[in-house]
DNA sequence: TACATTCTGGACTGATTGGTACAGAATGTG
DNA sequence: CACATTCTGTACCAATCAGTCCAGAATGTA
């Protein structure tokens, strides 16, 4: 079996990735995806198949980033961090660059809402395995005694999560990561999870 | 001057607009266009110019109407129960179909934040008109004695611009409007301006 | 070194994109 | 009725899209 394949899988399916999450699904062609991921055509659909299953691969792959980071901050953080060690983790602890792309999946139920179905509801699908996430940790802070067993978990989740995608738009829209700290505090004192 | 225009620009306009608003800029081909306005390729192009003009005009006119939403509550309603207002006027008081599609500003800002800057600035543009109108209503409640003097009737503004981009995306996801009324109570009980 | 096997670059395809050009239909004015 | 003017339908354009195909380069085995 001679010939082994000459480029780095993972490292094309990352830079795939970061170009999907910047630009969005259509406007992302092909041309560019092969420049990126420094491949050629017949290289790309012999691994990737097509566009929208390397999309869709891109997808899982973020999705399951961002719920490595919301399950790695619980190993460390006490439940009632969480929110803060998350905001921190995604919007300021990283570049300029990946601040503005937002989230991936949000962008992609915006983009492709009414246009490709099936991707939505993938999309939508990871969204709710993060809150879910969230949720699963407050039910634990609740039986440790740390967060009042009164407030129903799935709905501070749910809270969680509104103000996580209304943070993701901002992060997209013009605002510098300066802009962006006083809107994480200011968020998290309505979650009642303030300093 | 003979022969005059056969069709109803406004009325084409607003076909228009309904079909970026569901489907976003780049997904929306030219022939879609032309079949849900009615008209014909000339027409169109001695009309409205270009396809991008005609999304900036449509973009203005969804802009102004959101905001005529907000100014129009604002005769009618406490400044304390405007956001309760605008949610429900422009979440549950519209067809399932309406609700769907979100906010035309927020999906353009996510569809062409990386893609078109200057369309990415226009829309940003619109949504701080909107936090501006809730600052004002908070600043003018405030003088009234209606609400703490306390608070900073900007950093309320912002805050409930946040929810409303959170709650914008969680209206593209799957849900349903049955699912997202107790989203707008719990938000607006965040905001500490719950029933 | 010779072969079988696998990967790769580039040419090609048909469909679709936004935009243009122009002939001819339609209508108000004289 | 004739003309000038304006609008509209259609054919067309170059560019780009995602995807296919195949000749030839590269490499492990024998």
């Amino acid at each position: 079996m001679p010939r082994t394949l000459e480029f780095d899988r993972s490292q094309a399916l990352n830079a795939a990735m970061k170009l999907f999450w910047a630009r969005g699904y259509t406007a992302t062609s092909l041309p560019e995806l092969l420049l990126a991921m420094g491949i050629s055509r017949s290289s790309f659909y012999a691994s990737f198949h097509t566009k929208r299953d390397l999309f869709i691969e891109c997808l899982v792959l973020f999705g399951d980033r961002t719920l490595a980071i919301v399950e790695g901050e619980l190993q460390t953080q006490s439940p009632l961090e969480l929110p803060r060690a998350f905001f921190v983790a995604t919007l300021l602890d990283v570049s300029a660059r990946k601040a503005k792309q937002g989230c991936m999946m949000v962008n992609t139920v915006l983009e492709l809402a009414d246009i490709d179905p099936p991707l939505n509801r993938l999309a939508s699908k990871q969204l709710r395995a993060i809150e879910s996430a969230f949720a699963r940790s407050f039910t634990l802070a609740q039986k440790n005694g740390e967060l009042d067993a009164g407030l129903c978990a799935d709905e501070l989740a749910a809270r969680v999560m509104t103000i996580n995608l209304g943070l993701r738009v901002q992060s997209r829209l013009c605002k510098s990561q300066k802009e962006l700290e006083p809107m994480i505090e200011s968020s998290l004192s309505m979650l009642g999870l303030a300093a």
